[in-house]
DNA sequence: GAACGTACCGTACTTAGTACGAAAGTGCTA
DNA sequence: TAGCACTTTCGTACTAAGTACGGTACGTTC
């Protein structure tokens, strides 16, 4: 009786778990769904529980979009280098689309947590291994960071999810079309969008390896 | 005495207003300062009245995302069109520098408006007169908007503005890499970065060139 | 077992979005 | 000009969310 049967619950809380569960709920439902009371409730905790382990939620939005960071795979300056910025190029792509509420974060986020600085560092690392000068890497990064970003902005943006979706969602918005303004995005929709198997994403591919080629041709060889 | 000297203010509010009002918030303190009070003083009216122009904060947002596509120059599908896509890449830019708060945005508002299809069917159409194909032009559309977004992206989220305050940030942060960690980071701050005349916004060119060379090789001429 | 540190929580204050209905202004008709 | 309808503005109040402040429960150490 004088024991509420109050379960031992789960593990302790922890900052670490903290911050997980603060991703899982955004991945979840958007950063929108990321509130101290969602995020407590997840953890079967109190809100004021939480303050505990983080000192707010500036601290906590700063520490998941590095934690993101932390999860995309890094080049090694050791191998091919194309090979190598690719690889991380697709890995980074991937995660964002993971997580896509990192990409409005890091507008609004400018102090980099310490796995961003060290994606950074082994990028640029990989290009000067590369034989690129300083400010060829800095060029060439800013270039393919770019890309990489803003492509993962433009799929997080998409109406649709996925080639299964992209019906559904594009055949009644030509309706909309037909008083013949924007022909060209009518074209373009019909004839390449709603084709079976098209995927955003496999636009990728062909950006990062035009990228890539053009920064190869500037490499002395 | 019974007049309390309320001045009729300003003009009358209006749908119009209201959003010119909600992007000058937006550009001065962030998304963040914008909220339906801070909108309401900076209109001279209260807060409720601002409901009778706009649904809710979501149009809002909404509409003030299609606003800032509406300042983008339209490439025109008559001339050069390495000329004319790239001069909407430069005023894309430099729309999104002055409002920086809007590339977040488009992350979350998944409904284009007008002057959004607009902007897309110009820059096709452009594209399609250059003699792309159709599938060619989604693939070049793709990377040059993601290229557009990104560098868009990595400036919003950059701790200094403009090439006169980098030192002020960058020297200080170098204190914190002295302990021999992100030594390709400390090479090309120390060399690049802080070197006089250094402003990343330069760096768009570099990419931009590249990317409308790769695809020009791409036509069949 | 008293003092203390750590983890958790109850209460309450503040800011923000917005529902509801009333009040004030505007113009049109009889 | 009196009445009425429509538009615009606003007062009040409810809900959600961030978080300050102090309290409680439990373990550790001397």
């Amino acid at each position: 009786m004088p024991r509420p049967a109050k379960a031992p619950d789960r593990t302790p809380l922890s900052r670490d778990r903290v911050l997980r569960s603060a991703i899982a709920i955004a991945d979840a439902g958007g950063i929108g769904a990321l509130t101290i009371r969602s995020l407590a409730e997840e953890l079967g905790v109190k809100p004021m529980s939480v303050y505990h382990h983080v000192a707010g939620k500036a601290e906590i939005l700063d520490n998941i979009v590095d934690l993101v960071f932390a999860e995309i795979d890094l080049p090694s300056p050791g191998g091919d280098w194309t090979i190598e910025i690719r690889r991380r190029a697709h890995s980074a792509r991937k995660v964002l689309r993971r997580h896509p509420w990192a990409i409005g974060l890091m507008e609004s986020r400018t102090s980099p947590g310490p796995a961003t600085l060290k994606h950074h560092d082994a990028n640029i690392g990989t290009l000067r291994a590369a034989g690129f000068s300083v400010a060829m890497t800095a060029h060439a990064y800013a270039l393919i960071d770019s890309y990489v970003y803003g492509f993962a902005l433009q799929e997080a943006a998409l109406p649709f999810e996925g080639p299964d979706t992209v019906a559904e969602v594009a055949a009644p918005m030509m309706q909309l079309f037909t008083t013949g303004q924007y022909p060209h995005l009518v074209e373009l929709t019909t004839e390449h969008v709603l084709q079976p198997g098209y995927d955003f994403g496999d636009e990728f591919e062909f950006g990062l390896t035009l990228i890539l080629d053009g920064l190869a041709r500037s490499l002395p060889s």
